[in-house]
RNA sequence: GGCCCCAUCGUCUAGCGGUUAGGACGCGGCCCUUUCACGGCUGAAACACGGGUUCGAUUCCCGUUGGGGUCACCA
């Protein structure tokens, strides 16, 4: 085990991470980088995973949002290793710290009200002068404690000196402690906010090493404002770049910013592809592109994860979602199509033909939209270039290649394959003449797997059926 | 705007003082071929800029520019 001990203590403890989603909508894309990478640190350390769901705010927080984002973690695989800590519901042990840190002299009840704080913020931006909570009750006496008005906890925050953190992603940063100012623990109605939230519980839960956002790096060193003063031990810090758009831009919700669910539902995209995309966006093990989930534990480190901020590609995804379609398991994968194809997919059919099926969709939809000749009724409808393929000429081939068939003994791909071609060196034409007349009449489309695989996969009697349905017999031959 | 962070092909990245700057996606060409794919081969494509340090900078330092994050009684 790497020696990454937290700077509070020299031993090395086991290690603990800990992915915290606020459940104010599905789980998105960023989000499950950032639990795949606590997770597999975790893993790569022989320690344990956690997950907390931070639904301090009420007003936001809601019950669907939090079964997606279970959802959309246990279908990548990434569940914690045990049951959730709901942040809610710790809320007087919160405030029990608020009151401890109180007690201690690190924190103080503050009597202004909002309004007066908006009016000294808008002064101060109108002086253009920085603005930093300057609060008179930082030292008042409880003497001078008005009676009966609400009042916030804050922070006593050090006004001098600089605070360093050693990040294991950023590398040392640090900031003036001036820079920091007495953010509130408790609000004037008692329930806590998310800087002691976060820290309470971290501590409580055990964490060792706090993997998250970059967007929270200015938060840590509020947060270690609260750890030292309860003196506990610091865990070790490691925030990881934001994935971004394709156009750069921020990834929000209305910038393609889309949840885990839509990834497998409207893109079709399996689970052991997006983990993999996603282990590759913000970090890299030399050439290697494909890796299982066990040479990701063996092989990541947080310390190799990029300090730039990356973008979100979709072609790539895409790509390596076909890499993955194409070692999947066919029973799996025409389980996964036949979802999608509804109940006349038949399971036995569709798992013969993945093979063949399957180099040909990158994701889940394509593989399904490939495999729905296999189920179409007669008579089948024909795509408008389809269609055009059957003339006069193709029609009068088709005649004679439904009487060959007819007669063909040996229905298998080789068998058929001979046949034609033998056909097709007797015309003198290419057995592309051939095979795009009888696609069209056996699928109704210009493009589908192999010919002779599509005849075996029909079977005679439906193939015999479909192109019949095209000649000149208009399928009565019967 | 203050503070913090970042910077290699269009994109994801390898590189950790001396390389023809490597791979992948995407793009072009060729091959395979009954269509579409897959697969194989191949081509174009990058060290943001300016100063240092050094015998030598993509690599170390500073600045500029550009990008991002954060500044709530949200999380």
């Amino acid at each position: 085990m790497a020696s990454i001990g937290g700077s509070g203590t020299g031993t090395t403890s086991p290690v603990v991470t800990r992915f915290a989603p606020s459940p104010t909508g599905y789980l998105h894309i960023g989000g499950a980088r950032t639990a795949l990478f606590n997770w597999l640190f975790a893993r790569h350390h022989g320690g344990t995973y956690l997950l907390r769901i931070e639904d301090t705010d009420r007003a936001r927080s809601t019950e669907p949002a939090i079964e997606a984002i279970f959802d959309g973690l246990n279908w990548l695989g990434l569940g914690g290793d045990e049951a959730p800590v709901f942040q809610f519901a710790r809320s007087a042990r919160h405030a029990e710290v608020a009151h401890q840190l109180l007690e201690a002299g690190h924190a103080y009840r503050c009597f202004l009200t909002q309004d007066e704080l908006t009016a000294r913020r808008e002064k101060a931006q109108a002086e253009r002068k920085p603005f930093r909570i300057d609060s008179e009750w930082r030292d008042a006496g409880p003497d001078t404690w008005p009676a009966d008005v609400p009042y916030v906890v804050r922070i006593k925050s050090p006004k001098t000196g600089e605070t360093t953190i050693a990040d294991q992603v950023q590398g040392n940063v640090t900031v003036n402690n001036a820079e920091l100012d007495d953010f509130i623990l408790l609000r004037s109605d008692g329930t806590p906010t998310y800087m002691l939230a976060v820290v309470v519980d971290d501590h409580d839960m055990g964490v060792t090493h706090v993997i998250r956002g970059d967007d929270h790096l200015n938060n840590a060193f509020r947060q270690l404002v609260i750890i030292g003063g309860l003196n506990w031990p610091e865990p070790v810090y490691a925030h990881v770049p934001l994935i971004h758009g394709g156009d750069g831009a921020k990834l929000s919700k209305r910038h393609g910013a889309l949840g885990v669910d839509a990834y497998r539902d409207e893109l079709g995209i399996l689970p052991e592809a997006l983990f993999n995309y996603l282990l590759r966006l913000g970090w890299g093990h030399g050439d290697k592109e494909e890796f299982t989930r066990d040479e990701a534990v063996a092989l990541f480190d947080i310390a190799d994860v990029g300090k730039g901020p990356s973008r979100f590609d979709l072609k790539k995804l895409l790509n390596m979602n076909g890499h993955y379609i194409r070692a999947a398991d066919d029973a799996r994968l025409a389980q996964i199509a036949a979802q999608r194809i509804g109940p006349q997919a038949d399971l036995a059919l569709l798992t013969s033909a993945m093979p063949v099926l399957k180099t040909r969709a990158r994701d889940v939809i394509e593989l399904a939209d490939g495999a729905a000749f296999l189920f179409k009724q007669r008579p089948l409808a024909m795509t408008p270039e389809a269609a055009a393929l059957i003339d006069g000429d193709a029609q009068a081939r088709l005649t004679q290649i439904s009487d060959r068939l007819r007669s063909e003994t040996d229905w298998t791909i080789e068998a058929l394959e001979a046949n034609l071609k033998a056909y097709a060196e007797e015309l003198g034409l290419g057995l592309g003449k051939l095979a795009q007349p009888l696609r069209a009449a056996l699928t109704g489309q210009t493009t589908s797997p192999g010919i002779f695989d599509v005849l075996a996969l029909l079977g005679r009697d439906e193939s015999l059926a479909r192109i019949d349905a095209q000649t000149t017999f208009g399928g009565d031959r019967n």
